[in-house]
RNA sequence: GCGCCUGUAGCUCAGUGGAUAGAGCGUCUGCCUCCGGAGCAGAAGGUCGGGGGUUCGAAUCCCUUCAGGCGCACCA
């Protein structure tokens, strides 16, 4: 696996170094500033950002620059000043083939590992015991995924983490609800499970509001509970237990990478915290107020103007989830040598998170080598502008949210002339209701509110998932097509995907790919654009914004799409075009693949 | 009151210092009897919430103001 040079990165390099020449010692550093252009492949804008300093007008700086890009090293890059000092960059044609048959001879896609040796703990999903997974869970379930996916992918060490909700006083309740309606069935029912403990524990509650001797008997049980009391902590395991299976049974629906080996519940932090609010107050740190012990952050403040504080014990001796968030970033930090911490969590929680961070920096436990960030996300709405919710009011169950997405991909493929029989047409829609979901949500801006619409997720058209996987779904076609039909003259063979093929030992094939041919205006744009899958990968990593991924992926697909109309791929002119073609189809449908894998979306090969 | 987030085409959204602000949906006009019509090409539609500033250059950075959402002590 060899790591392949971007073209931008090439084109940088040369403006780079001849900037280095034309300007002064001091300013030889400055940035090139080189992006993409429609008047060129690329452009530069770095001589209008240094030319005060140099004391010299932009296009006589860049009258210099295209000199010196032109004595370079070969390939030559084609340099001319435009406007008022503009660089207009255009790369030779072989330039762009060579990284096109060098990216289809690597696995990764000419992806490199530039994440390597870097640990990140994803801390996302986070779904509560006894209870449904609802519309509230899906960001930050898919968001994490994608995240964790990505770091994982770029060679960070990623470790997941689900931090379930499986402790709290409300467990005291239902656990004795269900001591005194044994015939309440419940135990290995599946996905009914866990709308049985919905139920179950709505009449807990209910119970436990209108009957003052439950409410006392409930409250027992929490002491019962916390004590180790043998019979009260069996149950509780149960109610963990099913739970779980429930949980991963959804994550496998949704292709989520969370199991069994990721959960870690907020139970397995209660012998650490009273060590936490003790080494707190030791450190001066927390204070005691109102009888709870708190800690305060310099300048956040309430609607009084009093300090607002972070409680790490209650009055009552309890301990809420500041004090469990404390514990976990110690553990993160101490066993799992974290270097980054990311939370997924609904950006409504922001001021708790900075609380929780400040009190960590300053007792020492998160120190300033290690990042730690709130991924914040905003909410899911309906299409009438207000938090989705059902039409009685009620929160939207997980599976009956995704019921929904792959029942409607269901009914437009059937209406299709997909040829497919009742099986797999069940399994694509499967995979495209779900691919409709996550994509909705992973497209748009992490932090702002998104409006949840079915009708617009699961459309063939647009910026949609559905759309990328039918894209991908149809290059596949092609490349089937390919392989039963050689072309009529002596076969050059088809898109090669390793570097082993019969033509790598020819001069100027690469990969089965003719690097000398000429290139089409489309075949120019779509070969650039897979060329920036690297970059793609690592803004989303350095942004923590996969909606990136999804620009990238959707503007590699219209870049096909016009390929597609203006290049014939089968019935190509010559052999050595109908190769290469089928190089650039082979190379944007791996790239779709790859790049909907990251985002946990199945790319099937028909639909 | 303070803090955070958001304000871009009729609608849903991209675009965090570069030339003319872009997509999808919707509207209008052409084109292709073609490898899976995911059409393709073009038109119309914009005070980038308002104002000021920095810069050779601002949707983008800074200040201010307006509007909306959310958060601000013992629920997690």
């Amino acid at each position: 696996m060899t790591d392949v040079v971007a073209i931008k990165d090439q084109v940088e390099a040369a403006v780079q170094a001849a900037l280095t020449e034309v300007l002064p010692a001091e300013l030889a550093g400055a940035d090139p500033v080189v992006r993409r252009s429609d008047r060129a492949d690329f452009q530069s804008n770095a001589t209008l950002a240094v030319a005060k300093k140099a004391h010299r007008a932009p296009r006589d700086i860049a009258a210099d620059v295209v000199t010196h890009v032109a004595e370079g090293e070969s390939p030559k890059i084609d340099a001319e000043v435009s406007g008022p000092g503009f660089l207009n960059l255009t790369v030779p044609d072989q330039m762009i083939w060579s990284n096109v048959a060098a990216r289809l001879a690597d696995d990764r896609l000419g992806v490199s590992t530039s994440r390597t040796g870097e640990r990140v703990v994803v801390d996302y999903s986070a779904p509560n015991v006894a209870k449904q997974m609802h519309v509230g869970h899906l960001r930050s379930t898919i968001i994490g995924d994608t995240l964790a996916r990505v770091f994982d992918h770029l060679g960070a060490g990623v470790i997941r983490q689900n931090h379930i909700g499986d402790w709290g006083t409300q467990f005291g309740m239902l656990i004795q609800y269900l001591d005194e309606h044994p015939d309440a069935a419940w135990r290995g029912r599946g996905a009914e499970t866990m709308d049985a403990l919905d139920g179950l524990y709505k009449a807990a509650r209910k119970e436990f509001e209108a009957d003052p001797a439950f409410a006392d008997r409930a409250r027992s049980r929490v002491v019962a509970l916390q004590a180790g009391d043998e019979a009260t902590v069996a149950t509780w395991r149960d109610l963990v237990a099913e739970s779980e299976t429930a949980f991963e049974a959804i994550y496998q629906r949704l292709n989520i990478q969370l199991d069994h080996d990721n959960f870690d519940g907020e139970s397995r932090y209660n012998p650490a915290l009273p060590g936490i609010v003790e080494a707190l107050t030791e450190a001066g740190i927390a204070i005691e107020s109102d009888g709870a012990m708190v800690t305060f952050t310099d300048g956040v403040v309430n609607a009084d103007g009093d300090p607002v504080p972070l409680i790490v014990r209650k009055r009552d001796g309890g301990y809420g989830y500041a004090a469990t968030d404390l514990a976990t970033i110690r553990l993160r930090v101490d066993e799992y040598r974290a270097d980054r911490i990311l939370y997924v969590v609904d950006a409504r929680q922001a001021l708790h998170f900075r609380l929780v961070f400040d009190t960590a920096r300053r007792a020492g436990w998160l120190p300033e080598s290690v990042h730690a960030r709130h991924v914040a996300f905003g909410t899911v709405l309906g299409t009438d502008g207000r938090p989705f919710k059902t039409r009685s009011g009620d929160t939207v169950r997980l599976t009956d949210l995704l019921d929904e997405a792959v029942g409607r991909a269901h009914a437009i493929l059937a209406e299709r002339d997909t040829g497919l029989d009742a099986e797999e047409l069940d399994a694509i829609a499967n995979a495209a209701g779900i691919a409709a979901v996550k994509y909705a949500d992973l497209s748009n801006t992490r932090t702002k509110d998104y409006v949840y619409d079915p009708a617009q997720m699961v459309s063939f058209t647009g910026n949609t998932g559905v759309y990328l996987q039918y894209a991908h779904a149809r290059i596949r076609s092609i490349l089937r097509k390919a392989e039963q039909t050689p072309p009529d003259t002596t076969a050059t063979g088809t898109a090669a995907t390793s570097a082993a093929g019969p033509d790598a030992g020819e001069p100027g094939m690469l990969a089965g790919v003719d690097v000398t041919a000429p290139l089409e205006p489309a075949e120019r744009a779509l070969a650039l654009a897979l060329d920036e899958f690297d970059q793609a990968l690592r803004d989303v990593a350095d942004t923590l914004e996969p909606h990136r991924l999804c620009g990238y992926l959707y503007a590699v697909a219209t870049a096909y799409t016009k390929f597609y109309d203006t290049c014939p791929v089968l019935t190509a002119p010559n052999p050595t075009t109908r190769t290469n073609r089928l190089a650039l189809c082979d190379l944007t449908g791996r790239t779709l693949d790859t790049g909907l894998g990251l985002l946990g979306i199945t790319a099937p090969e028909r639909m």
